[in-house]
DNA sequence: CTGTTAGCGCCTTCAC
DNA sequence: GTGAAGGCGCTAACAG
C-alpha cells in the first residue's frame, strides 16, 4: 500500500550488474560498455525506475534546486524576473523554490533559513535592501547568491541590474527638457539603496545639469501598488508637480488613473515616466513611457550567473549591468 | 574550505547525549526530560546547528515541499493563485517548487517527472487540460494532486474552482438583458474542458433561456494575452458582436483597448465582462466588469486541501466549489 | 569497464 | 527518558 519505490538496487539486480554501474548509466558516465548500458536502460524502462533526487542530493551534496526569494509574485515586475529565472534554471536542469517575502525582513530571514536547510545550491534574492541579518545569513552559509533587479552598494554578492542612476537621470532630463519646472520622483522607500542612493542621485544630477533647484517636497515614498498611485496623484497636484517619474509600473498606472479620474490630461497637462516596462505599460490609454529594463533578461542573466557561481567557474565580474532605454509612449509629450 | 557542516552528531557529542535525543528535541518529541532538552537546545544554539532537510527527507520520506505547475507566473490570474498557495504552504511549513509549463503538454510531463523525482509531498496543478500523459504520471505515483482554478470533468483529482457554468450563464444573461443581440464568447482553447464544456454550456443555457439562437461564429478561441485581445476586437466587430465575455483579463484589456483605439465607446457601444477579477480590471478606464473569482482564496483553499490529503486526513469532498459574483464596473451598462 | 565499500545526515524502531 | 543500530537510496572513491 505504501508508495512501493523501486530503487537503483532493484535495477542492478534485474540487470545483473552492480549499483555502481546503474548509477553510471543514469548519470551519463561514459565508462560503461554500450552493451551493458543498453541492458541497464532496458531494465530501467521496464521497471519504470526513477532516481530519487533526495537520496542523490544527500550523497552528492547537490540538490539542483535554487531558492528564489521574491517580494510578491503578483507584481509584474517581479514575476517577469521570475519567469526569466525559471526558464534559464530549467535550461540548466535546476528547479526553483519560490518564496514570497513582502520585503519583510523577518520573513526574508525565516525563509532564507529554511531554504538553506533544504540545501539549495544557490539563491536569487529580489528585494531592494540587504539588511544585516540577511547578509549574516548569506555569509554564514557559503551558498552563492545573486541579486536580481536590484543593487548592493557594497557589491558583496552577485547582482544583475541596469544603471539606475543614468536611467533616472535621463528620464528626469527628458521631463525637464519638455518644459516641466517641477518634476516629482515617486519611488519605494528611500532607505532602499536603489531609491535613496541610485535613483535619487540620477534625479539630482539631472536637476543640477539643468540648473533646477532640488526640492525635497517633490520626493515621494510609496508602496509599489496601484492604490498608492491613485492616492498619490492628489499630493502630486498639491505640490505643483507637472510630471513624475514612478519607480513601479503599478504605481504609475495608479497615478495615471488618478489624473484621468480628475479630468487631468496626460500627457498635455501631466507627464509620466515609469520604470519597469512591464506589460502594464502597454495596457493603459495613453500608454506609459517607460525606462526599458529588460526584465526577463535580468532574471535570465541572474540565473545564468548563478549557475556559473554554483559551478565554481571563474567570474569576470559579479555585478553585471544590462543596457536600458527610454521607451517613449503616450504619457509624455 | 568546504561548507563545513555541523551535524546532529556534533550536537550529540557536545551535549553528551545520543543522536536520537537530539533528533527528538529537534522534532519536538515530548519524550525528553526538560533539563536535557534545555541542554541540547543550548548546544544547538551555540553551534549554530541547522538540520539538513535533505537527510531528513531521505530518512522520513517527507520533504515538506510541494510542486506547483503553473502555465505562466507572468499572468496575473495564475500569479494570484500562486500567492494564495504559497501563503498557505508557508503557514503549514511547506515550500513550493514553482515550474512554468506554458500549458505545453511536453513541458508539463517533463516537469512533473522531475518534481516527482524530487519526492514532493504533493502537487498543485494549474492548467486547463489534464491530458492522458499527465494523468498517467499522476496515478503512477501516489502523490496527492489538487487542481487550482480549473476543473477535471472526471473528478479524479482534487480541485478547487467556482461554478463556471453558472458564472458564464449569469454573465451572458446580463449582457443579453441589457439589450445585446449578439454576445460573443472569447475563451482559451475549446479543447479545455473549462472552456469547451463548462463555459460554453453556461453561455448556451443563457441563450436558450432568452430564446436567442446559438451562433458558432460568435465563439472565439484565443491565447490569454493582451495582444490577442487587441487583435480580436476587429473580428468581434466583423461578426457584429456588441458585447463579449472574455475568459482572461489580459485578453479583456486587449479587447477594451482595441475598441478604444477604434473610437468605439465602452460600454455605450460595446460591453465587456471578463472572468478573473485580477488587479487589471481596476486599472483600466473604464474599469472592467468581471466575474469575481476569489483567486487568492482558490489558491489558498487548494493548498489547504492538499495539506489534508498529504496528511491522509478524511476529505469530505475533494472537489470544492467556491462562490462567485459578478462585479459590475464601467465596462457594462 | 565494473564491482565493493563506505558513507551522506537523519529518523525510527527496539531495547534498556 | 535515552541509547544503539539499522536503514533511507544513491554517489564516490578505490580496487580489480
Amino acid at each position: 500500500m505504501e508508495k512501493q519505490t523501486i530503487t537503483i538496487y532493484d535495477v542492478a539486480r534485474e540487470a545483473n550488474v552492480s549499483m555502481a554501474t546503474v548509477s553510471r548509466v543514469v548519470n551519463g558516465n561514459p565508462n560503461v560498455k554500450p552493451a551493458t548500458r543498453k541492458k541497464v536502460l532496458e531494465v530501467i524502462e521496464r521497471l519504470d525506475y526513477r532516481p530519487n533526487a533526495v537520496a542523490r542530493g544527500l550523497a552528492s551534496k547537490k540538490t539542483t534546486t535554487v531558492g528564489v526569494i521574491i517580494p510578491d509574485v503578483t507584481n509584474m515586475f517581479f514575476s517577469s524576473l521570475a519567469r526569466g529565472i525559471d526558464d534559464v534554471a530549467t535550461m540548466y536542469k535546476y528547479n526553483i523554490i519560490l518564496a514570497n517575502s513582502d520585503e519583510n525582513n523577518q520573513k526574508e530571514v525565516s525563509v532564507l533559513s529554511t531554504l538553506l536547510a533544504k540545501q539549495v545550491d544557490g539563491l536569487i534574492f529580489m528585494g531592494h535592501e540587504l539588511t544585516d541579518s540577511i547578509r549574516a545569513e548569506f555569509s554564514r552559509s557559503k551558498t552563492p547568491v545573486v541579486l536580481a533587479g536590484s543593487i548592493d552598494p557594497d557589491e558583496q554578492v552577485g547582482s544583475v541590474n541596469i544603471d539606475y542612476v543614468a536611467a533616472v537621470e535621463e528620464a528626469t532630463h527628458q521631463l525637464l527638457e519638455s518644459g516641466n519646472k517641477r518634476v516629482a520622483l515617486a519611488t519605494g522607500s528611500l532607505t532602499h539603496p536603489i531609491n535613496g542612493q541610485f535613483r535619487l542621485k540620477g534625479y539630482k544630477q539631472a536637476l543640477e545639469k539643468a540648473s533646477v533647484a532640488y526640492d525635497e517636497s517633490l520626493i515621494f515614498e510609496n508602496e509599489p501598488s496601484y492604490q498608492a498611485g491613485l492616492a498619490l496623484f492628489g499630493k502630486l497636484q498639491k505640490v505643483g508637480a507637472t510630471a513624475v517619474i514612478a519607480g513601479d509600473d503599478e504605481l504609475a498606472v495608479g497615478i495615471l488613473d488618478g489624473a484621468l479620474d480628475k479630468g487631468v490630461k496626460v500627457p498635455d497637462d501631466f507627464e509620466i515616466i515609469t520604470s519597469n516596462n512591464t506589460k502594464l505599460t502597454e495596457m493603459t490609454r495613453p500608454q506609459l513611457t517607460s525606462i526599458d529594463q529588460p526584465l526577463y533578461d535580468i532574471g535570465a542573466v541572474a540565473m545564468r550567473l548563478l549557475t556559473k557561481m554554483m559551478n565554481k567557474e571563474e567570474i569576470e565580474e559579479k555585478t553585471v549591468m544590462l543596457g536600458f532605454d527610454i521607451l517613449k509612449r503616450g504619457s509624455t509629450k
